[in-house]
RNA sequence: GGGCCCGUAGCCUAGCACGGAUUAAGGCGUCAGCCUUCGGAGCUGAAGUGGCCGUACCCCAGAAACCAUGGGUUCGAAUCCCACCGGGCCCGCCA
């Protein structure tokens, strides 16, 4: 949680000294309204009265030093946002098992400690002329470069926080945190807890990890570089256990900037909180809801409108999930909103479709097939046979997703799956086939081939249900 | 100046990490089909290029597409190497 950041420093400027309400307006979510609008406003005054920084720098002196009643309510309006943003969080079917702040990194004297063992290792060097005169620097043996680290002033940059952060992940550096309860129960069933400088109970449950995986931003893979090259100077460290999971950013197609009042020259553009140039989960979500909701309305006029709405939700959940995780991480995403909305096709709603399909011939089925070797062998055209052979590559699909930390290979083996199910619905019956034994041994392919589609659509977080 | 990523059909993408089985695989869009049906959010099929101002049809040309482009390695390259073009990003005593 980065909760002592500049642009965190913004909105509480705009609450303290600019006079705007922390009450959002009624039907908006507390972190977009600090986003979308105070965010905005403050950084706007800023320009018009570059006096006002002053109060930013107040600010953000407060967060540091974490006591005082400008401290005490900015942890309150983190508290806040964190909320609405967990909210969302769980809506989009994610959860989390640890909590950890940016604020406690930096006062958990954590960094103190791997800055005297970087300093005895000969890591980090006090520059004693140039323009970084004054500065703790890392050179790179490479490039000959240097990165500085510590600021002539004494305090710390960027960098510095990653550092012990990463370190405490993979256990080079004691554990300073406690660890408490922050919420008993998530909506998937599992407890949420968070680290704590004081109190809070003691556990190897987290830090000390045998390998980590960050993922960031590929914008941040020189930074990153440079962490893993510190940690593995550091004793005990290695660079292969702490690893950097980039991934390209999404940006807006042309027509959606035009949509947000932009005027663009290429054909996408980067989005941008200062500018209000970027498009919102939760606003995605609620489109792709309203276009879900008319399209299962329409195919079931009988069932009351809870039921619509949540088939609805889940539709939009898959729509967006499957969207973004299918395609290479290495490539720029360009988000357009009509394009997102689509729900046929390669997406995450032809899965949804597709098992409640094949649960669907499942649920028409009275008692248990029989199914012997025989009978199993008398299914004999070629999409049975393909389908047969696709269950049984769904450990494939996760053992690469695990090897190429890429979670996009189980996307892909479950739309193939999809593909191959239905390409066996449209080339034979089931429930008609007058063969008995050929009936209960089809009736098994299905059974099988819909729990596996199952287990699949729920790696990747794609939320299924009996009926769509 | 240094570094990283991307470039595949009208559009969006897969395949590249390990070079070889295919006609380079899907989706969107377009056109034509499939509902007395276990659900049509599905399935099947079609569309190479150039010329005639444009479109449809016809006609004509033409051994005749292909992974940005050009080389290289190889028996074999979308995949590996080099170069080059185009797009994006990073290189701060910001975070």
């Amino acid at each position: 949680m980065d909760d002592s950041g500049s642009q965190f420093a913004d909105v509480i400027v705009g609450f303290k000294f600019l006079g705007y309400s922390d009450q959002p307006p009624p039907g908006t979510k507390f972190d977009a309204y600090c986003g979308d609008s105070v965010y905005t406003k403050v950084t706007q005054r800023y320009s018009e009265d570059p006096a006002l920084k002053q109060k930013q720098s107040l600010v953000l002196r407060a967060i540091e030093e974490g006591k005082g009643e400008i401290a005490d309510y900015a942890k309150s309006v983190v508290k806040r946002i964190l909320a609405a943003q967990l909210e969302t969080c769980w809506r989009l079917g994610a959860s989390y098992d640890l909590l950890n702040w940016e604020s406690q990194v930096v006062h958990s004297g954590m960094w103190e400690r791997v800055f005297a063992m970087l300093k005895e290792n000969g890591i980090v060097k006090l520059e004693t002329e140039g323009d970084n005169k004054g500065c703790w620097v890392i050179p790179d043996p490479d490039t000959g470069e240097q990165k500085v680290v510590v600021r002539s002033d004494g305090t710390a940059v960027y960098v510095a926080k990653d550092i012990p952060y990463a370190a405490w992940k993979i256990g080079l550096v004691a554990d300073p945190f406690g660890y408490e309860l922050y919420q008993a129960a998530q909506p998937n069933g599992s407890e949420l807890r968070s680290t704590v400088l004081s109190g809070g109970s003691r556990t190897d449950d987290f830090a000390g990890a045998d390998q980590s995986i960050s993922v960031i931003d590929a914008r941040q893979a020189y930074l990153q570089k440079i962490v893993a090259k510190v940690l593995e100077s550091m004793k005990g460290g290695s660079s292969a256990r702490y690893l950097h999971r980039g991934y390209e950013v999404v940006a807006l197609s042309k027509s959606t900037a035009q949509g947000l009042g932009f005027r663009i020259e290429g054909e996408f553009a980067h989005m941008s909180g200062r500018a209000g140039l970027y498009v919102n989960v939760d606003t995605v979500l609620d489109r792709l809801g309203e276009r879900a909701r008319s399209e299962t309305r329409k195919r079931n006029q009988k069932e009351p409108d809870e039921w619509v709405s949540d088939v609805s939700e889940a539709i939009a959940v898959a729509a967006l999930r499957y969207e973004l995780l299918k395609q290479d991480p290495d490539r720029i995403i360009v988000f357009d909103t009509e394009e997102a909305l689509k729900l046929q096709g390669d997406t995450g709603p032809y899965l949804q479709y597709t098992y409640a399909r094949a649960r669907r011939i499942l649920d028409k089925t009275e008692g248990t097939p029989q199914i012997s070797e025989e009978s199993a062998s008398m299914m004999k055209t070629k999409q049975e046979a393909r389908l047969v052979k696709k269950l049984s590559a769904l450990d494939v699909g996760v053992a690469r997703a695990g090897e190429f930390l890429s979670p996009r290979e189980v996307a892909k083996f479950a739309h193939e799956l999809a593909v191959s199910i239905n390409d066996f619905y449209e080339s034979v019956q089931v429930n008609r086939e007058p063969n008995p034994s050929l009936r209960d041994a089809r009736l098994a392919l299905v059974d099988a081939a819909s729990r596996v589609l199952a287990q699949s659509m729920s790696i990747i977080g794609v939320p299924r249900r009996s009926r769509i």
